[in-house]
DNA sequence: ACAAAAGTGTTGTATATACACCCATGA
DNA sequence: TCATGGGTGTATATACAACACTTTTGT
């Protein structure tokens, strides 16, 4: 192999992942606090350098397992943010990635040190290009959740069909029709009833419901 | 700064851009020879090596003025490949980009040595993995059409209906019927008509559109 | 006059939207 | 018995899909 030509970046490749969940009508993101420089004490979306031999898929898997403590999650590479100024440690890249979480699966995080699960609306001010980050990640899921079943990731389970109308309603960010949510996604054909029940609260029962396919399909026709 | 700890990976990185043009009623994609090892002879997306202190964006549209000799088309971020495994080199990850140019436009370069633009169907046998990124690029086009105004980007400044609703019939891989792709398009207010007609073929000339912006832009309803 | 593509409306069908009441449970 | 969310149908408006003939030019 030739000698590198001294034109040619020297660069670092890091992952950063965007976790996203569902929790009181609100969407939120799991950040960490820093504890070195640069940006030391900052909020900053879970990441890390990638390792030899190593993709940044599994990298993200990596960092999902060590930060988030979650295994198979969605996730699904986002973007490229290689800005040579977007780190101060030099020409440092990172393949960022997105995963859904369902909020009943963060419970051991959360009693993390230096971990946040926080509104993502209330997020400003993260280290390096974060914001930027977390910004462009709103928007894919946004249009994501549109045309595919990528909701099975941040529910249960089982749920009640409240349950996954909530999460488009938080997610497009209006209320929609009981009625006709329920029409056009029992239309779609991608849930189906179980028998069982949600008892214990004070109302009516509701039916759970289950995806028929817990892997990410993309629809023929758009949700919204 | 410390020393590197040697877990982490020495990567390079490369940028490869998928230019795709219409033509004929197919869509084709600039290829280029490679003159080196590794796969010396065998055909390649257009790339190259990122420089210090460029972006992959800056480096895509270098690539494009280069090897594409076209400038100010429209291009964008795809995709990042990453396998270690996807170069015998080493651990050099590549940023996809993906073009979109007006067959007019490639007239220089037709006469380049080393140079092909073929049918995306009768490609395969690229260097790398650059069936997969041409594949994986193919995607992106085709949805990016039905909901953005980038087919400006395939067609000079002044066209038909006709031709365009050549490219939408050639994306699409169906014919369209004509009344209605009419309604549609106009109904969306993204063109409008010139002045002009295009004359000198051996039938009723016509009217020239234009679209109202020359910059990407997506839209609230689809097109398709 | 002929060939070839340009241009133009209507109708039926399917999909989306708007909307209100009764039901089952826990407290 | 009351409060709370669960569950259900219809009528109207809008969007989509299918379809054929006349016009203008070049040869």
């Amino acid at each position: 192999m030739n000698a590198k030509p001294n034109y040619l970046a020297d660069i670092q490749a890091t992952t950063d992942v965007v976790v996203f969940t569902i929790e009181d009508k609100t969407l939120k993101v799991l950040l960490v606090q820093r504890d070195e420089e640069p940006f030391i004490n900052h909020l900053s979306l879970p990441g890390g350098f990638l390792h030899k031999r190593e993709k940044s898929s599994e990298a993200a898997l990596r960092v999902l397992k060590d930060k988030a403590k979650v295994r198979n999650v969605f996730s699904e590479q986002l973007y490229t943010f290689d800005d040579p100024k977007r780190d101060p440690r030099g020409q440092i890249i990172t393949v960022a990635y997105f995963a859904l979480v369902p909020a009943n699966k963060l419970l051991s995080v959360r009693l993390a040190k230096n971990t946040a699960i926080q509104s993502v609306k209330e997020t400003k001010g993260l280290a390096f290009d974060h914001d930027e980050i977390l910004n462009y990640a709103v928007k894919r899921m946004r249009t994501k959740l549109g045309y595919s079943n990528v909701a099975y990731s941040l529910l249960p389970k089982l749920f009640t069909l409240s349950q996954l109308q909530e999460v488009y309603e938080v997610i497009l960010g209006h209320p929609v029709d009981k009625r006709n949510f329920r029409k056009k996604i029992m239309s779609l054909g991608i849930i189906e009833p179980t028998n069982q029940k949600l008892t214990g609260q004070k109302h009516r029962p509701a039916l759970l419901y289950k995806f028929k396919k817990h892997s990410y399909t993309e629809l023929e026709e758009p949700i919204f």
